[in-house]
DNA sequence: ATCCTATATTGGACTTTGTCCAAGTCAAGA
DNA sequence: TCTTGACTTGGACAAAGTCCAATATAGGAT
């Protein structure tokens, strides 16, 4: 996630005091924040900053394939900059919690071409659920 | 999804009309409606029928597992009364409409035991995304 | 058949999550 | 340092869903 900045200015972005922010926000491993969280935590480092530049940011960067957009239940969408990784989810059904994962086998590979009805399929998203060890000791 | 009443009723349900106008709403094949599809249709048959009862209602029969709750991207949540035969989606991502898929291999299998950590996993959505026809034509 | 009451329904206020826009600000090339 | 187009801002707005007090009613009891 450090070179981040690097590959937007590459691509012609303009580094704000903003983006920077937001780009260090999301910076880590197992990160996976809903967009008003990246903007609280933004707000400690740079008070001024709205939400609108958190949305609008956040949306660019997954038009960009920097971040991965993630929706669990029908709550908030969390963003995950683990983008370089193909990856998938795990989440706790008691306190939400999630993890990175990865599969044996390509899902795409699963869906028979009878069954695809002539879309044409790009993506496929997997989410397991299951209660955490901690959820499962607290029962 | 015509003894559905049949077993609410087993089960303690009160047979309201603006329930049996719902599980009438919900019967048949490859239906994916969201709450305020479910509400208008419902609106045509029974007309002061509220959306808090559409919503009570639909959140209820999820409770028994009689009807399916699915979220994908930042749409409005849609409910499968296809529960008891398991199978996956697939949606469009310019019109949002969806179809039942079946796969070939369990994807409960393609998570190995390491990348559990340690979580009693017990369940698992899969979601395909692309154009479907109509939408492919259209651009 | 009528009454009774727990359960269901209703409309509207409220919350959460997110989008949109006009006006002001600023990064970075000239 | 100047200029300009891209970026940011706050607030209004919208969609989806929840909550609640008041009202209505299904279905068992009488």
């Amino acid at each position: 996630m450090s070179d981040l900045l690097q590959r937007l200015r590459a691509r012609g972005w303009r580094l704000t005091a903003q983006r920077r922010v937001i780009a260090e926000v999301l910076d880590g491993e197992h990160v996976h924040f809903t967009a008003d969280e990246v903007h609280a935590r933004a707000v400690e480092r740079l008070p001024e900053i709205s939400r609108a530049s958190v949305y609008n940011t956040l949306g660019e960067l997954v038009a960009l394939g920097e971040v991965l957009e993630v929706t669990t239940d029908g709550r908030a969408k969390r963003y995950d900059p683990n983008a370089h990784h193909p990856h998938q989810h795990l989440v706790c059904s008691g306190c939400g919690t999630m993890r990175d994962v990865r599969l044996t086998d390509d899902p795409l590979a699963a869906l028979p071409e009878e069954e695809r009805f002539g879309f044409a399929v790009s993506q496929v998203n997997v989410t397991y659920y299951g209660r955490c060890p901690d959820c499962v000791a607290a029962s």
